[in-house]
DNA sequence: GCTTTTTTGTCACCTGGGTGACACATAAAA
DNA sequence: TTTTATGTGTCACCCAGGTGACAAAAAAGC
């Protein structure tokens, strides 16, 4: 049979969470935080839900994962005990960007990001999670595309990058999406990891294919064709 | 010649940045805000140097780099502007991971983190900033890691990961650091992106260099000499 | 113990993408 | 305009790593 942990502030100081939190901080954390038994295999939360909880893992060990195009599982991270996880749930409305399952039967302590929030920093969470999203939201992102480069052919990635680029640097065109940079073809190579020789020609096909076309040196992009090719969703606007 | 560009609340809001915060922050903020002018291919700051600045690109375009093993360059992101650029700053004592420069002309605002933090959010900068470190540090290693996979070979990605690894599972052993989990090659396999098949046929040449060793199921790996295989620094400790 | 399932080790073969080389096009400099 | 530098397009060739297949070894069930 199971036995359930105790969680108290020794506890938690053995895992080193919460190292920069007073006991008492700590202590009100914790009379907030519902611990449940999580059996290997099972699924705590899938990706693309929203996001409402934060976790702290107890004992065991939780994985991090993706679905790619093309089915595979990505292994993105093992959690290990006294690591948070499930942090989309600081970001205001952000869903859940990996799954989340027990690697080995875990122990899991959860609780609302507010109480968090609150409870370790005297600020509001609206406050907090609007300054988060407006911090590291784009580097959640980044952290995103590289996830998904792990399982992608180089087409791929460079429809992928070329996304990313839209949203960025993106101005509507009758055409399409015109990038308002010049970028060279060495330039998009550094960027997915791959020879520019190879860039080249599969930029050539993605022009054949109307997925992209080319003003001098400037780029205009189809977002939605750039979606299929990347093997992501294609979301009916 | 270059004209110094206006910076005012309106401007921000043009941009599109600090969307959360009031006018009356804003000013605050911007009356703290050192605004510079680089000129295209000037670095702006180097990977591994201590962050002391919080950078608005206000126009033009900035790269994020990172210098790989075989001295690749890896372009990491460009960033456009309205983004907010440096954040490792928010971080106590957290090095520059990225370099920085410009990939065109560019305006850039500078200001320290604690005025950013104090000014936009009301509580002291010590505390938001051990609460970053507390939740997004970790995240932000794992970026670290994808950024690296990408000038990687099979055999560098393992251990970078087994790195990873022995950080989060490792205890010390009489014969190098013992992981204190049972990882199939599949599972390592769908850590690095790899095949099971070749993931099997680097573990055992990593036996063989005297990398890992290997007890029962359980692994035992010389952080030193993954250190080197996988192309960092070996620090003496 | 014995049986079944899961991992590991090792093939032979295929393919996506790296490399070097070089002609052509386009921009910038003079 | 001519010159020089910087990008682009396209080869032929090579290699790291993917795929499928199968036997041996370990674990897990019974």
């Amino acid at each position: 049979m199971v036995r359930t942990p105790i969680l108290n502030v020794a506890t938690v100081r053995r895992l080193k969470a919460f190292a920069w939190a007073t006991d008492r901080q700590v202590e009100r954390l914790l009379s907030h935080m519902r611990l449940q038994y999580v059996e290997k295999r099972t699924v705590l939360f899938n990706e693309g839900v929203p996001s409402d909880s934060l976790y702290l893992l107890v004992s065991g060990v939780a994985k991090l994962s993706l679905r790619s195009p093309d089915d595979e599982r990505v292994l993105v991270s093992l959690v290990a005990p006294g690591e948070l996880f499930g942090i989309t749930s600081l970001m205001p409305g952000m869903h859940r960007a990996f799954r989340s399952e027990a690697f080995s039967d875990c122990w899991v302590g959860a609780v609302r990001p507010e109480v968090f929030v609150t409870t370790l920093l005297d600020c509001p969470f609206a406050e907090f999670s609007a300054m988060m999203e407006g911090t590291v939201g784009r580097w959640f992102a980044l952290l995103y595309r590289y996830t998904r480069f792990q399982s992608s052919s180089l087409r791929q990635k460079l429809a992928l990058a070329l996304l990313e680029l839209a949203q960025k640097f993106g101005a509507r065109d009758a055409r399409g999406t015109l990038l308002i940079l010049k970028l060279t073809h060495e330039d998009l190579a550094d960027l997915v990891g791959a020879s520019r020789q190879k860039v080249t020609e599969h930029m050539k096909e993605l022009e054949r294919q109307q997925v992209l076309l080319r003003d001098r040196r400037r780029l205009i992009v189809h977002p939605d064709r750039l979606r299929e090719t990347a093997g992501l969703p294609v979301e009916g606007k």
